[in-house]
DNA sequence: CTGTTAGCGCCTTCAG
DNA sequence: CTGAAGGCGCTAACAG
């Protein structure tokens, strides 16, 4: 029923290498014969079976794409950006959605990549001993984010030079009492995000001779509701911040929901700065560092694909461009009157 | 190298056959033997290979998953959920990206997925001739959006009454000038919500009683930046509507932009109702009809599965509930005096 | 330029 | 309960 090689060669009484050769655009095979061939393979409607042609040939044309959450904005936008350049490029995405800790201890136990893909792009950040499981599938590997990591090609952005920027935003427009919403609990994920971007704040707080006060730092969890929950958090400590940067632009619309049921005005009564530049923060009018997120998926992407391709003028590491980009949820400090601490 | 079947069945002194029974759980293997087998297998680092077992099998484990965009929030939220009922399952997910006319066409005449995958989910509604060539591949198909459709198990929503929720809310807050954002161009994804949720619009303001008026229609694309451009049309028109149903979330927050950016206060000024429940509406106030997004994704899942396992008793359509949700963006209608048209 | 010969690694009868 | 054969559909040398 299903037709195969064989069957295309014997309508066209030729051996079936030749309908292969021809199929594939390898040489070997007048143009003439190349035609006749591939006409009637396409009106016999005749595919190659993947697996019989990935078991021949050791290719699987496939690429597996690593995420934590798909339906986050972040991972969705940086995947839709991969797969274009994959699926271009004649390779197959085949994607693994490790959110939980459960998902992912199975998947790096088992690793069901090992004779299923040429080469993996993980948006997840892996652990050293992640890391060297991947290492061991001997194929080519990209990661979305982070900083450079030895047997990885990675794409990622200068995390602590860009959370100063969006800090010393804030300190410039006279803010002394600000709150940092991030996250401490960085288990399922493993990334250094967090922390780097924490310690530009702790940074720029100390250049600008501002004491830090725990009081100010919530955990918002890189989520909406998280963000929202820190920031009420925040309005609970017996002197709240008069701006407060969060790491994320999620958490920091949490932020502004929160606010706006405590009916506190933005840029008025309190200043937010987000971080990522998602396309929605502009409709909240939302200050932010922005980052080229689907830039992300296609260079790590196009790196990846030079990589199978045996280049060796592929940098191990790229890093993006961040800018911040001022809108309506920063303003000047009042005055002075609550500013300081000591 | 690469460690293959016979290599742990010569560990072990056994056939391959017996390691193979005994790893896929197959009867006919004492459980002493099996878990010594098993044992062997872990230490040894032993995968079976995807393309092996599949082409000796006859099955892929792997399901298709066809979008428009991953990215966007809507369907990165279905792909997310589906993906986790899938893996939890033990099938690969293939995801292929057919946002633009040309990739989708391409993808349709060569469909790849022959011979490729046990089944296909599909965000996207196929026009009748693409409907056909996937039932020509003569595996079970189910689709997260539109009707009934022969061959598909489908999981959707009753557009029109979920739309006429949303207009009526409007209509009995008293406004008789109310706009509609959709999109008159279907083109790349082919499907009909647009044209249900307008139709909704259009009965229900006959309904009513109030003339329809051309001028208060406007085409947003189903985008943010196109809701934006929509709304700053209906501004610029004679007479701007007191409301506007925008037929998406992402329509209603770039309308909401386009408001802002004209100094116009919502509800006071203007009323403004979405469609989705977008996670991130809420953060804005936004009066929207909620759907439940991931129950797409893990309901039409879960009913492929089923077929997949020869269920018989699999349920060609459901449908899920909506909600109207009254947010910050909705307000009854200032007076009449612009109110009525005849 | 084209055909022949061997597998790729596994699963599935069919014997025992 | 286990082993031996055969083949899934294709590609990769090797001949000619």
């Amino acid at each position: 029923m299903t037709v195969s090689i064989t069957d295309v060669a014997n309508a066209m009484g030729v051996s079936a290498s030749t309908v292969s050769r021809a199929l594939r655009g390898r040489e070997g095979v007048s143009e003439e014969l190349r035609a006749r061939i591939v006409a009637v393979a396409a009106e016999l409607g005749y595919t190659a079976s993947r697996s019989a042609s990935s078991l021949a040939s050791g290719r699987t044309y496939s690429i597996a794409v690593l995420a934590p959450y798909v339906g986050r904005w972040f991972f969705g936008t940086v995947l839709d950006a991969a797969e274009r350049v994959f699926s271009t490029a004649g390779y197959d995405v085949v994607l693994y959605n490790l959110g939980s800790a459960e998902t992912r201890n199975r998947f790096f136990a088992e690793l069901p990549l090992r004779k299923r893909v040429d080469a993996v792009l993980s948006m997840l950040l892996p652990t050293e001993d992640e890391a060297e499981r991947l290492r061991s599938l001997g194929i080519p590997l990209a990661i979305t984010v982070g900083g450079p990591r030895p047997g990885f090609t990675t794409v990622g952005i200068d995390d602590r030079a860009s959370a100063e920027l969006a800090v010393r935003h804030l300190v410039n427009l006279g803010h002394r009492r600000i709150g940092l919403i991030g996250t401490r609990s960085t288990a399922p994920l493993h990334w250094t995000t967090p922390d780097l971007r924490r310690r530009a704040y702790l940074d720029v707080l100390a250049d600008a001779g501002i004491e830090y006060e725990p009081a100010l730092e919530a955990d918002g969890e890189y989520t909406v509701d998280g963000g929202e929950r820190a920031m009420t958090d925040l309005l609970a400590a017996r002197q709240p911040p008069t701006a407060v940067f969060a790491e994320s632009d999620e958490m920091a619309m949490g932020a502004l929901r929160a606010l706006r049921a405590h009916r506190l005005l933005v840029p008025d009564d309190i200043s937010i700065v987000g971080f990522d530049g998602h396309e929605l923060a502009d409709v909240v009018g939302l200050t932010t560092v922005a980052q080229p997120v689907a830039d992300h998926g296609t260079e790590a992407a196009g790196l990846l694909l030079r990589r199978l391709q045996a280049a060796d003028d592929v940098p191990d590491y790229l890093e993006l461009p961040t800018r911040l980009i001022v809108r309506n949820t920063t303003a000047p400090h009042r005055n002075s009157r609550n500013g300081g601490t000591s």
